[in-house]
DNA sequence: GACGTCTGTGCATACGCATACAGTCGTCGT
DNA sequence: ACGACGACTGTATGCGTATGCACAGACGTC
């Protein structure tokens, strides 16, 4: 391994030399900058980042914490997320937050993570204090809890729930159903919340037989579908907590053979990328998800910069993308 | 942020005694490996991954260099990869090998990385032979070049294809088209090569016009069906590199209103979970992805503690899962 | 009882880098 | 011509951990 020492034998300079001049130190003179630099490529050296992160104290990895990566929606988090980070000059170190292992505060010291994007986060959980309370930043990311302030970037439903429920009233849907997600979350919370009242602004409601709630994974799509579509056959328009979730539903009823719109309409929110296949053409909530996810990672390398700073709360808006899983409900 | 050294002074022993007592030295006895372990309980100590790294010279960090993280393969890999990685006590660094970065073994070097997983290598790729002189130990994932050997995991298609090509033959196929991966690839030649002997043992061949090349993603299987369909109706059975391709192929067809499989069959490769969805359900060449990913897993971390084992190639076996994309050719 | 052996622990140091501080040299002002 | 000052650069040190080495004490052997 070659490290600074031999760039610094080679340049003809001192150690601490070279670490001034490869970055951009003011006071080290542009013909040192040059030999050094030169010496550094000539070695082909690169700045050894487990000795700068113990010199500096602190490192440039941000962990993201991801309960099942097999879940599309998390999958296509990454993507964005990493190219944001490391435009920002920072690497992305996946966490799983699985249940056996050492609590997240120490782990996140034992990785040496100068950060940590929490996308998993229910309102109930210990982990936000428990990060606060050790000075770990953190994010949230498409989820808040109340009880500990952080930064956060989230999706208002508002306005595309509202322009759902318009479209969805004008064709003359009545009983509409919801596999919402979890309760214990700040996201299925508020879209359900968001759904109801947004109904009841048009003087319907939730049949309390039409109501499912699980985890926003594929399974609760598909059980849920079938478990509604057994009760009398089901709402006419089912509203889903995620895509991924509606996903599942679509592959229920597909597999029932019911037609989806002609018998069942779906509704999904986020708009994954699978949603706008042909295959698929999942009518949802859309929002701009990669920029959600960049947004985090500005949010959380701003913070390491500025640990003092008031916590900011990015919304980023929603409307619906109509396609071809709303229809008109059966007679 | 608590060292080793507050330990030290609870537990009333020197530093070097806590970190011999945390890797359960056989040196140390159980009384102090004892009282230093309720000390670092007692202060929620954990060692620092940096500090060992310095210290030891190596980091337990592996890196996954990939190309494009939307990608559903690559996506589909990483949730075992990362799992398996975790596993063994490492943690999954990802890392885009993009244009306009440096080159990778500096990268590597720079993030103090200690391995490396290579999923997107192709035969003429450089990046090996750079990592193999700057002694960077790696491992090639689902992708080989041959010009440097190291450890793999691929898959052998024969089994599958033959599998494929019976049932084909045996509906009555006789057209058959293909749009495969790329040539510079190990997977893609490999497929193609096995695609076309198995082909020729039943007597049948690619017709030119009948077979495109593209990268293994969506768009290629996209464009590739709109292309092929122009040309005179395209083949009745349509090859596929992979299922990423596969199902851009659907979603190519599905727009055009062509009916699959009634007016064009298609085969996938790699059965990933998307495959199997109801509305989709893709006839394809499976394997045990997530085994493969594991696999790569273990190789890379086998590989730190033995730099000078001989190179180990794994290879999984493949069949053919016969699903709702092929079906007797149209008239 | 002296010596060798073994067990358990502390001391010193190294890993690679960054940075506070001290020092050198040249330049400018008076 | 001398002192002051600024521009560079070197020296010393610290970050947290691991490990070679020395050392103290316990124990067994003759």
């Amino acid at each position: 391994m070659v490290t600074s020492r031999d760039v610094a034998r080679l340049a003809g300079v001192s150690q601490p030399t070279v670490s001034r001049a490869l970055t951009d130190h003011p006071r080290v003179s542009d013909s040192t900058k040059r030999k050094v630099r030169e010496a550094a490529l000539a070695l082909g050296y690169s700045t050894n980042a487990i000795g700068r992160a113990l010199s500096v104290g602190r490192s440039n990895r941000i962990g993201l914490v991801v309960a099942d990566l097999e879940n599309q929606f998390y999958a296509n988090m990454i993507g964005p997320l990493h190219h944001e980070l490391e435009r920002l000059g920072h690497e992305l170190v996946l966490i799983t937050e699985s249940a056996g292992t050492a609590p997240l505060p120490e782990r996140v010291a034992a990785h040496g993570l100068a950060g940590v994007v929490l996308s998993t986060t229910t309102v109930d959980s210990i982990q936000p204090a428990r990060l606060r309370d050790r000075g770990v930043p953190f994010v949230y990311l498409n989820r808040t809890a109340p009880s500990v302030a952080a930064d956060a970037v989230t999706v208002d439903p508002e306005q595309g729930v509202r322009e759902v429920v318009d479209a969805a009233v004008a064709l003359g849907h009545t009983r509409i159903g919801a596999i919402f997600g979890p309760r214990n979350t700040s996201t299925g919370e508020l879209r359900e919340q968001v759904v109801r009242s947004v109904l009841d602004e048009h003087g319907l409601a939730l049949a309390q037989r039409d109501v499912l709630h699980g985890p926003f994974d594929f399974a609760t799509g598909r059980e849920g579908f079938r478990t509604l579509h057994e009760r009398a056959g089901g709402p006419t328009l089912l509203m889903c907590g995620n895509d991924v979730v509606a996903l599942g539903a679509l592959d229920a009823a597909a597999e029932a053979g019911v037609p989806v719109p002609e018998h069942t309409s779906v509704v999904g929110f986020d708009d994954l990328p699978t949603s706008r296949w042909a295959l698929v053409r999942l009518s949802t909530v859309a929002y701009d998800l990669d920029e959600v996810a960049r947004e985090s990672a500005r949010l959380v390398v701003a913070r390491l910069t500025d640990p003092g700073a008031a916590a900011r709360h990015v919304v980023y808006p929603t409307h619906y993308v109509a396609r071809s899983t709303v229809g008109a409900p059966r007679a």
